[in-house]
DNA sequence: GCCCGGACCTAC
DNA sequence: TTAGGTAGGTCCGGGC
């Protein structure tokens, strides 16, 4: 029987069928040649003809270029001629190999006589391989977008040459796009930057969206990815190596950039990325580009449209005025409001196992099954439906009556058995799927190939299934909202959720108590219960409510906490087990700071170990007298400056009020007042620290670069901001759920002399500094001149046993040549060896085995960074402490 | 000192 | 010319 039920009405976007066969025509020609991605391997290419050694594999990248610019940030300079790789055919190229590089085996260089020459030679690389992907980690400030710009200046259009559809090669390059900055370019997968017919991947952007990182600078994601420390020179510093280096140092520039190109594509890989991406492409039936650049709402119509349209439905599509009169949502997920306190007994998560697409299925809610709201169905002719409108006759509504659902919001669906609903059939094809191929992964266990591509396949599906409701309910965006559907689904997991607190809290035996719940999940308490009881409890639990409940929706056991905090809604950490016979508990932490990026690692690591000391052995006396050590280094400034780095989102110029006060926003103006291609990229995150200042100066002013902060002595971090502001109270959060008052505990400290701000005195044309701070709570007081931190140790302070001193020894010391000269020596050795292995240390990362060259390395991320500035000052008092040994010991022997 | 809105990030 | 949703917590600055 078919109803007559006309909802789908008007023209959509136009799928095409073809897509897919296109996108393998596009994967089936990729050809990688192994010698351009692996520098290292010697293997013979040639390029003509079929002759090539080329390897297809399933991978399929080729060309990447990373950050070209050497020179500097501010306008497209002119490229020093060099371009690693395969080099052209061209008789005025010379070649040669670079040696010394990554692999020690070289690197195939074309050496060319102009830059534009350089750029014919680049186009002829690209033409020859012909990929179908470009990557850049930064495609549009640097890379491809710096190629493109600084090629409009010599009048040349580089898109045109390297797409694959070129226009006349005499054709006018786009001037427009040179001048008017990468900043207009809008915001995608790609940065920005379009060639026809290839794929560009700005590498950053993407890996944006695959991981949560605090920075996303090159070494700081290859290093979150590949497990391994890379350096970062500034661009000064490449420049000078390659013009007036040795060989040796113009080889390490060369390699600099190849490990930045190769590291592209290995993270890529690592996360298989472009495997995954055309699992996805292969699963929704869209195009490989447009699941990069698309959003979920162009891949859930996909897959809808294609069921749609055999069961001849047409899908609506609203203007704009109509979305904006569709009315308001007005179910809203049930959110309890938790009992916050710290939980000794067991408490089990359960949750419901992807609900709204399960209360799809199980009630048949879809737009092609829905009657509208059931007062309406009372009034005759047209009412409001989702963005359109509805209209039944008498004799239709009289047939379905009996078939019919009602949801908790009063909306009328009607049974499988009279219509089966689109969205439920292609939700319940995707969970089943799902099921299948998780049931593959686990039989093909060995197979780690096909294991990868199983695991994207079933991540894709889920992701779908998850933002199938959200499509129904885009009152904003949306293409094809419709409140009833949207809010059907909300009212039924409401209810559901109801209903199995409701069963829960009954039933006597288990003696459980509902804590809290949000959505989809429910924290039950079992007072007194065991953790084997509280696993056979949870399992009767998740089975009756499962019971209760049409198929699909099932009720799952998550965890066990034990114990646990709940501290708000959506904020909670406990000690996890996950199945009965776990006896090593894991912390876990949803919510809090330990989990979020808006704080400093320091506030992370305190806390998390804070709470795992508490759950481990509930004795507050011990978690108090690490939090006062950990307080006490951080007002010594005995910390790593790494810890303390603050990063947040930079939007983008535009995007604040004029009025904003915003760390990233102000960085990031007075960035862009020395150099106008610093400025952040949209989407970047912004590092910062904030270190000591006058009293009663606002916080904004007291935000410094990292970097900064690492290079001038004179700038220390804010221990008290950071102890009061960010430290102190992501633990009071947590702690003043057990009656601890932590801001007591800072109280409680031994007296020190806190928050020395640095009082300046005009001494002559010099800046002399007076500095106070503590250190093993007795006070010094250093007086330097501004730069050189290295200079009091000598003039002011007996190195030997610290005294105020203008005479290198104090007079006691000097009169114990021995003891002086035993510990002159120890503190000679000690410098040197700790210079030594940070030397070392540098040496395995950057390979720069001169020590007497400052740290080049600027990473962010860099281990030695800091340590090595460090030693570096305190290798320049040796010079101090020798001449004092060496006079010791002359005047001891005669 | 209180309240509010903006900014940011997270859970579901 | 591009977009799944809502709820929630915290910090900060500005207005009263």
């Amino acid at each position: 029987m078919t109803i007559p039920i006309q909802i789908l009405t008007g023209n959509q976007q136009n799928f095409s069928r073809r897509t897919y066969r296109e996108w393998l025509l596009l994967t089936s020609r990729i050809v990688v040649s192994r010698r351009y991605m692996f520098p290292g391997r010697r293997r013979k290419i040639h390029h003509h003809g079929n002759s090539r050694t080329t390897h297809q594999i399933k991978s399929h990248l080729l060309i990447q270029t990373h950050q070209s610019q050497h020179q500097t940030r501010k306008c497209p300079e002119k490229l020093t001629s060099i371009s690693a790789g395969p080099g052209g055919q061209s008789s005025q190229t010379t070649r040669g190999y670079l040696s010394g590089c990554v692999s020690g085996e070289g690197v195939e260089v074309t050496y060319v006589s102009s830059e534009s020459e350089l750029f014919e030679q680049l186009v002829s690389v690209v033409r020859r391989h012909d990929p179908d992907i470009l990557l850049g980690y930064d495609v549009t400030m640097m890379s491809w977008g710096y190629l493109i710009d600084r090629a409009a200046v010599l009048n040349s259009n580089l898109t045109n040459q390297i797409s694959r559809t070129p226009h006349q090669p005499d054709q006018k390059p786009n001037v427009d796009r040179a001048d008017s900055g990468s900043r207009t370019r809008p915001k995608s997968s790609s940065g920005g930057v379009q060639i026809p017919g290839r794929i560009v991947v700005s590498v950053w952007r993407l890996l944006r969206k695959e991981l949560a990182l605090t920075s996303y600078s090159f070494e700081s994601t290859f290093f979150q990815v590949m497990h391994q420390r890379i350096p970062m020179f500034p661009f000064q510093t490449l420049t000078q190596w390659y013009e007036n280096g040795t060989l040796a140092k113009r080889a390490e520039v060369v390699d600099y950039y190849m490990l930045r190109c190769h590291g592209n594509y290995q993270m890529l890989e690592k996360l298989n990325v472009i495997g995954r991406t055309s699992e996805f492409a292969r699963l929704y039936g869209i195009e490989f580009e447009n699941v990069l650049t698309r959003g979920s709402q162009y891949r859930v119509e996909s897959m809808l449209l294609r069921l749609a349209k055999p069961a001849n439905y047409i899908a609506t599509s609203p203007s704009i005025q109509q979305r904006a009169r569709m009315a308001a949502l007005e179910c809203l997920p049930l959110i309890l409001e938790p009992e916050s306190k710290f939980y000794s007994d067991p408490v089990l998560l359960l949750d419901f196992q992807s609900l709204y697409p399960s209360i799809v299925i199980g009630y048949n809610y879809c737009y092609t099954t829905c009657l509208g709201r059931l007062r309406n169905l009372v009034l005759h002719g047209n009412f409001t439906f989702g963005t359109t409108t509805l209209k039944f006759k008498a004799h239709v509504l009289k047939k379905v009556k009996d078939k019919v659902t009602i949801s908790p919001n009063g909306v009328v669906f009607v049974d499988p058995t009279v219509r089966r609903g689109v969205m439920p059939r292609m939700l319940e094809e995707i969970l089943s799927t799902r099921i299948m191929v998780k049931g593959s992964m686990k039989k093909h266990a060995a197979d780690k190939a096909l294991n990868r591509m199983l695991d994207a396949r079933q991540m894709g599906l889920k992701l779908i299934a998850n933002v199938t409701y959200g499509y129904t309910a885009a009152s904003f965006s949306g293409r094809m909202p419709c409140v009833e559907v949207a809010d059907s689904i909300v009212g039924k997991a409401r209810e559901t959720l109801e209903r199995a607190i409701k069963l829960i809290s009954a039933t006597r035996e288990w003696r459980a108590r509902v804590v809290y719940g949000a959505t989809d999940s429910v924290f039950v308490l079992l007072k007194g219960a065991s953790k084997e009881e509280a696993f056979r409890i949870g399992r009767e639990i998740c089975d009756r409510v499962t019971a209760d409940n049409p198929k699909p929706i099932k009720l799952k056991f998550e965890k066990v906490y034990y114990p646990c905090i709940l501290q708000t809604k959506n904020r909670y950490c406990g000690y996890m087990y996950e199945t009965p016979d776990q006896t090593e508990p894991v912390y876990d932490a949803k919510g809090i700071e330990t989990v979020r990026r808006d704080t400093c690692p320091a506030v992370a690591k305190v806390l998390e170990k804070s709470l795992s000391l508490l759950f481990s052995t509930f004795d507050l006396s011990q978690v108090k007298s690490y939090v006062q050590r950990q307080l006490t280094k951080l007002l010594d400034g005995h910390v790593s400056l790494q810890d303390h780095i603050l990063a947040k989102e930079y939007r983008g110029r535009g995007k604040y009020r004029p009025s904003a006060c915003v760390p990233a926003l102000e960085l990031a103006r007075r960035g862009v007042a020395t150099d106008p291609r610093a400025e952040p990229r949209p989407g970047e995150r912004v590092p910062y620290v904030v270190v000591y200042g006058h009293p009663g100066q606002p916080l904004i002013q007291l935000v410094r670069p990292p970097l900064e902060v690492a290079k001038d002595p004179t700038l220390r971090l804010n221990g008290v901001y950071y102890i009061t502001k960010q430290v102190l109270p992501a633990l009071d959060r947590a702690l003043s759920l057990l009656g601890v008052d932590v801001y007591q505990w800072y109280r409680d400290l031994p007296r020190v002399i806190r928050a020395p701000l640095p009082a300046i005195q005009e001494t002559g044309d010099r800046k002399l500094k007076v500095k106070t701070c503590s250190s093993n709570a007795r006070l010094f007081t250093f007086v330097y001149l501004q730069g050189t931190l290295g200079q009091y140790f000598a003039t002011v302070h007996c190195p030997i046993c610290n005294e105020l001193t203008n005479e290198g020894l104090c007079s006691s010391c000097r009169g114990n040549p021995q003891l002086v000269a035993t510990v002159l020596s120890r503190q000679i050795h000690d410098i040197e060896s700790a210079h030594h292995s940070v030397t070392m240390l540098c040496h395995s990362c950057t390979r720069t085995p001169d020590p007497s060259i400052p740290h080049q390395c600027v990473s962010l991320d860099c281990p030695v960074l800091y340590r090595r500035l460090h030693t570096h000052h305190t290798l320049q008092t040796l010079p101090n402490l020798t001449r004092l040994l060496d006079h010791t010991t002359l005047s001891k022997s005669p």
